[in-house]
DNA sequence: GCGTATCGCGTTTTT
DNA sequence: CGCGATACGC
């Protein structure tokens, strides 16, 4: 169960552990960068349980998936099997769970489906060409920007009409129209009995607010409740973490100020500041020491926040002295930039740091693809964070389109995801069917009612037929999904033409995961809210590459950093213009720097290739010219002579780890003769005996290296 | 005339 | 890659 050794070592020999351990009632923690926020979380559930509070009490909410996976695992550590009866996710996770259990209490039918922001949009771009809008006016606002405004003005609890004065002032003068469309757009989503993200939330605020027995038993369900990354939070999930606490206020929030980099999505950091005024007696713990960085690597972090034009006193300081000072690489182009990249981690790779303790971010998800090229070309495997998630691309959607279907016949948006799928059949006559359907009882009669015209009668039939199938007897998931993929395999191959072998896989991977469930709706559910990743989830040990936005990094931490297109335009974003949007830039920028531990490298390319194929000249990101000098080290030469591009000679595709990080390497072990396998370089042969503590070793594919037996992660065969 | 196919353009970040 | 405008086919 508990290991308590663990927890008297690492906790409290820590003061600031001790206090945010042993603390009752609310408490607020302001933590710096790498201080060890979600460490104290999970030492607080720990300690909590070992006082003997049942785990299932204990509510532990973060912001990214991730995030939350990385803290159970980590309470793991320390909890074994007991943590996974502690209740932690995401706000829209945990809203999910708790309203489909209280559905009841609003009185509303077991039978709701959640649209995810892009089918948002889908209803919005719906409901713009019934209203006429848009294709007279150049200026109305792209679906995007609509989304922003319609649910941002629940987020950040505006009204509507504020909203568009004061962030998009020049639509002003279309405001009638937006409102026109906010009232549709709710209008339409009741009748079809569909919740958005936005609306969970508010939702489960409304749950809280109007059913004082839900309220009443949630809140003495979850004794203690906890939130990393407060300074995330909107308005709303403020709202919610105050009523949930209201029997006992015993929460503990966990932020910082200087990474607030949502407020794109209504995150108002204010929220940290007023916490003291919503709960009474809090009580405050600032931790600003560091424990993740180097000196050198935490110097630059400082000088990056200290231009910010709003400082909060929080001096972070780190006991890890040495260390290699941060480089700055300017490359000719982004070729240049990818190779100097590769190169690189094969000399840290070399020096011993794990394949995954090595992470490349960026702004935007597309500044990675050229990398993304280069690293194909070497067949380094990676795992891409941020950007398109596995159920968010389009052959996934087509897919998971018939699925909801079946759950919800009323889901007009899959509906016309499917018939526009049809050959011949566009827009509007996809609009007639799906509402024809909705206006039905039964589907397969729908369908067969519905007089097809005579160009597209053949494919037509085809998915009359598949639906009947799919309702004629009661089929598991996995059966269902099977059929599904025997009718779309055509259509499929007929829309990706270019690269549908490699979108295949996913559609396999989806099979997969299908097996899991017995419960059509609940693969629903778990699908629109909690996107499986791609490559993580077949999780066969393989240590990879990480590539992440730099808002996917938050919260994690590597042993060398890489943060790339440090160009003017990318980085700040070029359309970052006003004062606060710099500012998030710069804390955005402040948070990549601050996922290293030891290494960290800044690279720019001073070409861009432009969407027209032209190369056009890019000056270093004013974030970098920001920096004093003597904060890093200007590499103009390769690092390390050894490692080109390596044209014909290719890297280990399938790695095993079989040593586990921490195990003690006995040096006496390395004999000259001695078969050895290191987890990147394959399998070799050692030629030289230890010296010191190196050693070098013939690699089958790899060649001559030498190789640090403190760091290397080496094993005898 | 309506609806669909196609070409060209610009691309933030996410629960 | 998704969107809007334009061109073509029924």
């Amino acid at each position: 169960m508990l290991n308590a050794d663990i927890i008297n070592k690492e906790v409290l020999n820590e003061p600031q552990y001790e206090a945010v351990t042993t603390t009752e009632g609310p408490v607020l923690v302001i933590a710096g960068a790498g201080s060890g926020k979600t460490r104290t979380l999970v030492y607080r559930v720990a300690h909590l349980v070992a006082q003997g509070v049942a785990p299932e009490a204990i509510l532990l909410l973060t912001f990214t998936r991730k995030a939350s996976q990385e803290m159970l695992w980590r309470a793991g550590r320390l909890l074994n099997d007991t943590c996974s009866r502690v209740m932690g996710g995401t706000f829209h996770g945990v809203a999910n769970t708790l309203l489909r259990q209280y559905a009841g209490e609003l009185g509303w039918g077991a039978s709701f489906s959640i649209i995810d922001r892009a089918d948002a949009e889908g209803i919005l771009n719906l409901l713009r060409s019934s209203l006429g809008l848009g294709k007279k006016d150049k200026r109305f606002p792209t679906k995007r920007a609509l989304m922003n405004i319609i649910s941002g003005s629940i987020n950040k609890s505006l009204e509507l009409e504020d909203l568009v004065t004061e962030q998009y002032g020049h639509l002003a003068e279309h405001l009638d129209d937006i409102l026109v469309l906010r009232d549709h757009y709710r209008q339409f989503k009741r009748e079809q009995e569909l919740m958005d993200y936005d609306d969970l939330l508010v939702n489960w605020n409304r749950l809280l607010v109007e059913s004082r027995d839900a309220q009443e038993a949630i809140s003495r369900r979850f004794s203690h409740i906890m939130v990393d990354e407060y300074q995330d939070t909107n308005r709303i999930q403020a709202d919610i973490v105050r009523r949930l606490a209201f029997t006992h206020d015993n929460v503990m929030v966990v932020g910082d100020d200087s990474q607030s980099i949502y407020s794109f999505r209504g995150a108002n950091f204010y929220n940290i500041m007023r916490f003291p005024q919503i709960f009474a007696n809090t009580k405050i713990i600032k931790l600003e020491e560091n424990y993740r960085s180097t000196q050198p690597i935490l110097a630059l972090a400082n000088r990056i926040i200290a231009n910010a034009e709003e400082k909060y006193t929080k001096k972070l300081f780190t006991s890890i002295v040495e260390g290699s000072t941060p480089k700055v690489y300017g490359a000719r182009d982004e070729r240049d930039e990818a190779s100097f990249i590769v190169r690189t981690i094969y000399s840290l790779v070399e020096k011993g740091i794990p394949l995954s303790e090595i992470a490349v971010l960026f702004r935007s998800g597309f500044h990675s693809y050229k990398l993304e090229l280069a690293l194909g070309q070497e067949r380094l495997d990676y795992e891409k964070r941020g950007g398109l998630k596995l159920t968010e691309s389009a052959h996934m959607k087509d897919v998971i389109a018939f699925l909801r279907v079946l759950v919800n016949a009323q889901d007009t948006l899959s509906w016309n995801r499917i018939l526009l799928q049809i050959e011949k059949v566009g827009p509007a006559t996809a609009r007639k069917i799906s509402s024809h359907i909705a206006a039905s009882a039964d589907i397969v009669s729908a369908l067969q009612g519905y007089p097809a015209g005579k160009i597209w009668k053949a494919s037509y039939l085809r998915l009359v037929e598949l639906f009947r199938q799919l309702l004629s007897e009661s089929r598991r998931p996995a059966d269902q999904f099977e059929l599904v993929l025997n009718y779309y395999q055509d259509i499929f191959e007929r829309l990706y033409q270019d690269d549908f072998p490699k979108r295949q896989k996913d559609l396999d991977q989806l099979k997969a995961i299908m097996e899991g469930y017995e419960d059509l709706r609940s693969f629903i559910d778990d699908t629109t809210l909690d996107p499986p990743e791609n490559a993580s989830l077949a999780d066969d040990g393989r240590e990879r590459l990480i590539l992440s936005t730099i808002h996917s990094s938050k919260g994690l931490e590597f042993d060398a950093v890489f943060v790339i297109g440090l160009a003017d335009g990318r980085f700040p974003h070029g359309s970052a213009q006003f004062g606060e949007q710099i500012e998030e830039e710069r804390r955005l920028f402040y948070v990549a720097a601050t996922r290293a531990r030891k290494f960290l490298y800044l690279t720019y390319p001073r070409q861009l290739m432009t969407s027209d194929r032209q190369l056009r000249r890019a000056g270093m990101s004013v974030f970098l010219g920001e920096l004093s000098e003597d904060s890093f080290q200007r590499l103009s030469v390769e690092p390390v002579g050894e490692y080109g591009f390596s044209s014909g000679g290719r890297v280990a595709t399938s790695v095993s780890f079989g040593t586990r990080k921490g195990e003690k390497l006995d040096s006496h072990s390395f004999v000259v003769g001695a078969r050895v396998e290191h987890p990147f370089f394959g399998k070799g042969v050692v030629v030289e005996p230890v010296q010191g503590r190196s050693v070098q070793i013939s690699f089958d594919r790899h060649g001559k290296k030498k190789l640090h037996l403190d760091y290397a992660n080496v094993s005898l065969l």
